[in-house]
DNA sequence: AGTTTCGGCGCC
DNA sequence: AAAGGGCGCCGAAACT
């Protein structure tokens, strides 16, 4: 019996189901078995299931309640591979993997399913080409062999591990739900919102608002209609190109605070209002769409229900069942922990060396103590930022951590220059395609009057293009989130291990913060699983590191209590 | 009439 | 004074 199997689902519920050897050969038969479920259930020996998709299988067995330990999940790793080795545009599924490799004609990728409100969650792909388990062996000997490849092979399958961990824990995050009070909910909106009017219209606060706004205009205005507001403005005198909030702040017009206040209001209706509920709360579990790996960076994306968006006010819903705990954890300051990780930075990895407040250890060192601009300066220098304060801060910061910054700098430049970036374990950051700017750059031609009044930066000879720099930013970003990203998956795989004996269940990711759904004797044992998560997490993704990755963890009742 | 883009803002 | 990364969501506006 060999702890490494591979299966394929075959017609009408059935399956192929072959083992492998540990080089990842097959080794034995393939055999057809009818039922998919009671295949893996009946083999609880196998430490890893090698499968096309997890998508595609894993809500089949989570259904009937059959869980597994660890996965490989091809299609993720196709992705991974193809980004590292530059091929991006490629079609990426598994199918074309196979064709590649046989010198056939390459199929495009299956199209994206598109979310529908209220839609249950989707138990089978899209129509994708289905591959019998033999060519699916092949592909996956040949995966092996392009991960030998890789600069660090041994990062590379961490990451292909960690991807496919975060693919189970999202189908299970899918299958489990967030808790959802309806009631809490629509008290919330009532007391925010006032009463809805039979017959629609806006809910009373919203109306008593607009009024408001048109009572300060002295005409009927509509304040969800930003050309009728600056066309309102202009009446007055007043010359707004938006209605952006840090606009408006600073104009004087009695109609500013109801306008401020209407547009809060009216994106908590639209935006997780009463349609909403009646959307994505179902038998008292909000239920979004986690998908793992779903941008560049690594990060996660949800289909439905704005999921990474929940604003604080409507957290008040998420309440956990009677007897049972909600553990709250929040990574603390991750970006520049992971800054310092990947940079080896010695002064900023001595600060994330230790549990305490960063931001306010940073200021101490280059900032005489302000906490607020040493916070600005590292997210500046995350983010790419080139203009105000942000870059005498910048340099404040380059003088005290310049190996954290030339880090990004770096990222930053090859970006630019359309080389490869790639996080700590190896996931690759797209080049993007030449732009026209860039073609008149290289042939020399300087910018117009209204090229260098749209730009930041004085031109000058060999500066980048404007799209070349937006490239440079996303590239300096992304060394940072997507390593960060990195991290935070193998913090869900080893949390998720942790937890699987326990009746404690996943139930929401949001970038840097995860929520477990436990009974309230395990809360305990939960916060003490996240903290060791963190740990292991960090020493496997960066190695032997002096850098600390320290969780705000709250156990409570209710969501918006943790903070 | 149906589809795509835009504006504004929520979260990290 | 007001700029710098990643997403999703909705209604309105702008298209085909």
């Amino acid at each position: 019996m060999t702890d490494r199997w591979a299966l394929a689902p075959a017609e009408e519920g059935g399956v192929d189901v072959a083992p492998l050897g540990p080089d990842g050969l097959p080794a034995g038969p393939v055999r057809r078995e009818p039922d998919l479920a009671e295949a893996v259930r009946s083999r609880p020996g196998v430490r890893r299931w090698v499968w096309r998709s997890t998508t595609e299988v894993y809500p089949r067995l989570l259904a009937t309640g059959v869980r597994v330990e660890r996965v490989y999940d091809i299609e993720a790793a196709e992705t991974l591979l193809l980004g590292h080795e530059g091929r991006y545009g490629e079609p990426r599924a598994a199918a074309a993997a196979l064709a590649r490799l046989r010198g056939g004609p390459v199929p495009p990728d299956p199209p994206q399913r598109q979310a529908e409100p209220g839609a249950q969650p989707s138990l089978f792909e899209p129509q994708s080409v289905p591959l019998p388990l033999a060519d699916l062996l092949a592909v996956y000997a040949e995966q092996q062999r392009r991960t030998g490849a890789t600069a660090h092979p041994d990062r590379m399958r961490l990451l292909t591990a960690a991807e496919s961990a975060g693919m189970l824990v999202a189908a299970e995050m899918n299958h489990a739900g967030l808790p959802w009070r309806a009631d809490v909910h629509r008290a919330v909106l009532h007391d925010l919102l006032g009463e809805r009017y039979a017959g629609g219209g806006e809910p009373r606060r919203l109306a008593e608002l607009a009024d408001e706004v048109s009572a300060a205009f002295g005409r009927r205005v509509r304040p969800d209609l930003p050309a009728d507001v600056v066309k309102a403005f202009a009446q007055a005198g007043i010359k707004v190109s938006s209605t952006r909030r840090w606009e408006l702040e600073s104009v004087d017009h009695p109609a500013v605070e109801p306008l401020i206040e209407y547009k809060k209001l009216y994106r908590i209706r639209v935006a997780h209002g009463w349609s909403w509920l009646q959307d994505w709360v179902r038998d008292g579990r909000f239920r979004p769409e986690f998908h793992a790996g779903g941008t560049v960076t690594g990060r996660w994306v949800t289909n439905g229900g704005g999921a990474l968006q929940i604003p604080k006010v409507i957290r008040r819903a998420a309440v956990a069942d009677p007897g049972w705990r909600l553990v709250v954890a929040d990574a603390d300051q991750m970006e520049p922990r992971v800054l310092a990780a990947i940079s080896r930075d010695p002064g900023l990895m001595e600060v994330a060396g230790r549990e305490t407040d960063l931001y306010q250890a940073v200021s101490d060192r280059a900032f005489s103590g302000d906490r607020a601009q040493a916070k600005l300066a590292v997210l500046g220098a995350v983010y790419g930022q080139t203009s105000g304060d942000g870059l005498k801060n910048l340099a404040a910061l380059r003088r005290r951590f310049p190996k954290a910054v030339a880090y990004v700098d770096e990222a930053a430049r090859a970006g630019e220059e359309g080389r490869l970036v790639r996080t700590w374990l190896g996931r690759t950051c797209p080049p993007a395609a030449r732009t026209t700017d860039d073609a008149v750059e290289e042939a020399g031609i300087p910018p117009t009057e209204e090229d260098r009044a749209s730009d930041t930066r004085p031109w000058t000879p060999g500066y980048a293009s404007t799209d070349a720099r937006a490239r440079g930013r996303f590239a300096r970003n992304f060394v940072v989130q997507g390593s960060a990203a990195d991290w935070t998956l193998l913090l869900l795989a080893a949390l998720r291990r942790t937890l699987g004996g326990m009746a404690a269940e996943l139930v929401f990711f949001q970038h840097d913060e995860v929520i477990v759904h436990c009974p309230e004797a395990e809360a305990a044992t939960v916060v003490e699983a996240i903290r060791q998560a963190a740990e292991l997490a960090g020493r496997l993704t960066f190695g032997r590191t002096l850098v600390r990755f320290p969780f705000t963890t709250a156990v409570v009742e209710c969501y918006a209590d943790a903070k």
